[in-house]
DNA sequence: GATGACAAGATTGTCAACAAAAATGTTCCC
DNA sequence: GGGAACATTTTTGTTGACAATCTTGTCATC
């Protein structure tokens, strides 16, 4: 793994970044609330933090909102996206489909050393949460689903996971309450003991609700809709 | 709908096509087979068929790549994929995971109108079948499942769907006989029925099933790999 | 005659300049 | 002073040319 914390610094390596790179990178910072929705991500700001030209991070930024992680208005330029209550609902729901039968097929598929890596990353999302690590919680709480499917080694569901778990960070910026982490992880603790037990309908079944819970913990009623809503802010 | 058909003409619109279109146009080149799995798109090849610039084009190569519909080689250009075996048992496991729970959902929403649309949808299907339209049949039976999603309702959910049955569409034209068509179009009457009694659970089981089979009418053992394999194919 | 180096051609990757559009700031008129 | 028209500046979109790389064909040498 990379050792993260410092990603807004430019690039010192003699390579330069590929677009997966940066939308990797622009995923994280997603993930751990660094880059709020409706951020602009105008492309000179974005050549210069990667030290690349101006077309790699154009098509980074295709890439991203081919994802719809970022929206591209035409001539106006790129902005992160904030979903709206019907794309939230939605990616709930598709992460509903997808990832309780992820952690099935993780808990079958887990090597030991698997296992051993799941406990150490419960170890670091305990460490974080009780030492007011709040961007780190928040990121390695998000990192476990992905991690997850990286152990159920489909790189398709792989590749799903990550980008709703990303959504869903933007959507607990927009509707989550203040100071909410991304999970509970009592929670992940619990799908964890399913996997020690190669119980994997439990696994799933945790893992569904779960995700109920971090779905409930919102406030998808009545919420404006997305960015520019400053006449809805400031009306009284 | 659009009028399907004549796809591999230019384009005589004023307006200019965008990349989700070309996207959308390779996509279907590729679901009924007229791109084969290792056809080397060429940048002025793709330039001259669409009538757009090697920009644009480039976009939309890296779009596909970016849902591996294409493989990008560096320095080399991009080639229809063609999934290895792991690959396909990638999706088809994906697939697994989300068709089903995509069927119960149309079949919990689907509207008078859908179904209305949906039984249309099966005649067209029939009748390809039955007027040995083969390209037809395949494009049919590959787009229920995407006309299913969109009953559903969930974008996320669609736009997985749409990319899991088009990289199907690789995979049977490497590792299915010859001649088989890309679903049985009885399973697609059995979905139906369940829709019409509104019954999700065993629509989904129905799908479930029905992907299996699929599967089943492959032949995932002992394939050689992708592309280029002259040597595994002319070693005796 | 086979093998390797070399050169020509074609294709992809990158960059810089230019055009177009939007946002912002200014001026003028009522 | 408020507002609209205009000018400026900034940012995005596109085109074309150039550089790098790979492929293919040729030729010399062993």
């Amino acid at each position: 793994m990379n050792s993260l914390g410092n990603a807004a610094e430019q690039e010192i390596r003699d390579e330069e970044l590929g677009e997966e790179e940066i939308v990797a990178r622009i995923f994280e910072a997603i993930i751990d609330q660094r880059l709020p929705p409706g951020t602009k991500l105008s492309e000179a700001a974005l050549c210069e933090a990667f030290g690349v030209g101006r077309m790699r991070i154009r098509q980074s930024l295709l890439l991203l909102a081919s994802r719809e992680v970022v929206e591209l208005q035409p001539n106006r330029g790129a902005f992160v996206a904030s979903p709206s209550v019907d794309q939230a609902r939605e990616v709930f729901e598709a992460r509903l489909m997808i990832e309780p039968n992820v952690a099935r097929l993780a808990a079958e598929r887990a090597t030991d050393a698997d296992l051993a890596a799941l406990e150490q990353h419960l170890r670091l999302e305990h460490d974080a949460h009780h030492g007011n690590k709040r961007r780190d919680a928040i990121r390695l709480s998000g990192q476990f689903h992905v991690v997850l499917a990286e152990v159920a080694a489909n790189a398709v569901a792989l590749r799903m996971v990550k980008e709703l778990v990303t959504r869903t960070s933007l959507i607990i910026g927009i509707f989550g309450s203040p100071g909410v982490s991304n999970c509970r992880d009592d929670d992940h603790d619990d799908i964890f003991a399913a996997f020690r037990n190669r119980d994997s309908e439990t696994a799933a079944r945790l893992m569904s609700e779960h995700l109920r819970h971090l779905q409930e913990h919102l406030e998808l009623n009545g919420h404006a809709e997305g960015t520019s809503d400053l006449v809805a802010i400031f009306r009284r």
